[in-house]
DNA sequence: GCTCTATCTCGAATATCATTCAAGTTCGAG
DNA sequence: CTCGAACTTGAATGATATTCGAGATAGAGC
């Protein structure tokens, strides 16, 4: 140990394989969607043998939901930012789902991973969750929203979310739809209907933009 | 045309294919899940040969789209039977969401085809639709619920009853989240927390048994 | 009843990947 | 510098959805 290194060569190539991989992961699955990202394709962006994916994700589904939760969680980083000075959690909560309904239909390279509503679903769950939970809590406690069980009130939303947002994808509704979905995902948390239609349409800051690296041009 | 036949021989046998090959896909699918189901083995018990197949759906997700569909449809036209005699539509909405959720959670059957979660909400939102949608719209007209689009208030809902079912299939709930589940979807299509409690709660006549032949035994 | 063709059916052959694994390579402790 | 453990590699494997040419069938016309 001349050098007293932390981390030998071995595991900084190890992060740094785990992380080509999810980039390229992300890379290929959000241009021609999970299905057709081949794990092929997916090696050679990341630069390593076809074989050694398999030594850092178990199938193709483990690397998709590695790589769908890195999209939910820089998502939530960002709506966290924002809205940690908003003082009405029912806001905080109305901003959030907003913002998520707003990045899967607005993105062309979401709009591909939609097709796994689940794995979508499972994702926003575990990566929203613990925000999105708070504040249904925190709602219900001041007496703006009625539901008692917060968690399974957001497991319901995360998935009527993902539905909203494919609905409006594939042209079934306007992108003027967003806005009437939110209200009714505020009913559903147990606000009125004036105080939800009230809430949504609230003038609402920006979001900071996408962290994620885009593919090459 | 000696005998005046409206259909020939091989119309008979399309028609006999045709439902071999939804009843053999259900059989299959619902036993081993859609993906581990074999289009081989599908073929083999609608006795056909492998490539007929073809000639009735496009693809394997074509006719799994067919075989929920059918699944879906008896659903709904049962629970038709029963409410049909309901008078508050509101009633009837609830009945319908809560008879969904039973049976995606109580049948093992069922189960194996959640995992299809964009499928089965489709499926659900095309044949129940009608049915939900003018009772959403009827309940509203009523006044007792306040939503204004009926119909993005049900894909929304399609895709939160998929959500709430396998949360409770993969034990992340009690089955006695189901009533809770309901009372969320209630307060989405615009009812208060009290009333939506109360509907939910109250007794409900039972469903006529499946009509879809079980699997061999 | 017989023939002929358009149509349907068959299942072996094809194509496509996810995944495995035997062989080679790299790292770093001693 | 040496050696073995751990990591990489990419060609081989296996599974299976889908295709396709050959063979069977129905039924219209004679």
């Amino acid at each position: 140990m001349l050098h007293p290194r932390t981390k030998g060569r071995v595991a900084l190539r190890q992060e740094r394989n785990r992380e080509a991989l999810v980039q390229a992961g992300y890379s290929v699955m959000s241009e021609k969607g999970i299905d057709a990202a081949t794990m092929q394709e997916i090696a050679e962006r990341a630069d390593v043998g076809a074989g050694t994916v398999y030594s850092y994700f178990k199938s193709k589904d483990e690397l998709a939901v590695s790589v769908i939760e890195r999209v939910m969680h820089d998502l939530a980083v960002r709506i966290e930012e924002v809205t940690n000075t908003f003082t009405d959690p029912a806001q905080v909560y109305a901003y959030g789902v907003r913002a998520v309904i707003e990045a899967a239909t607005g993105d062309l390279r979401w709009r591909q991973l939609l097709n796994r509503p689940e794995v979508i679903a499972e994702a926003m769950f575990r990566r929203h969750g613990p925000f999105a939970i708070r504040d249904l809590e925190n709602a219900a406690r001041a007496g703006r929203f009625t539901l008692t069980d917060a968690r399974l009130g957001f497991k319901i939303a995360c998935y009527a979310i993902v539905g909203a947002s494919l609905a409006i994808v594939q042209d079934e509704f306007p992108p003027a739809a967003i806005e009437a979905a939110v209200v009714r995902l505020l009913c559903m948390a147990g606000l009125s209907e004036q105080d939800a239609v009230q809430l949504a349409s609230r003038p609402r800051p920006p979001l900071a933009p996408e962290s994620l690296p885009t593919s090459q041009p």
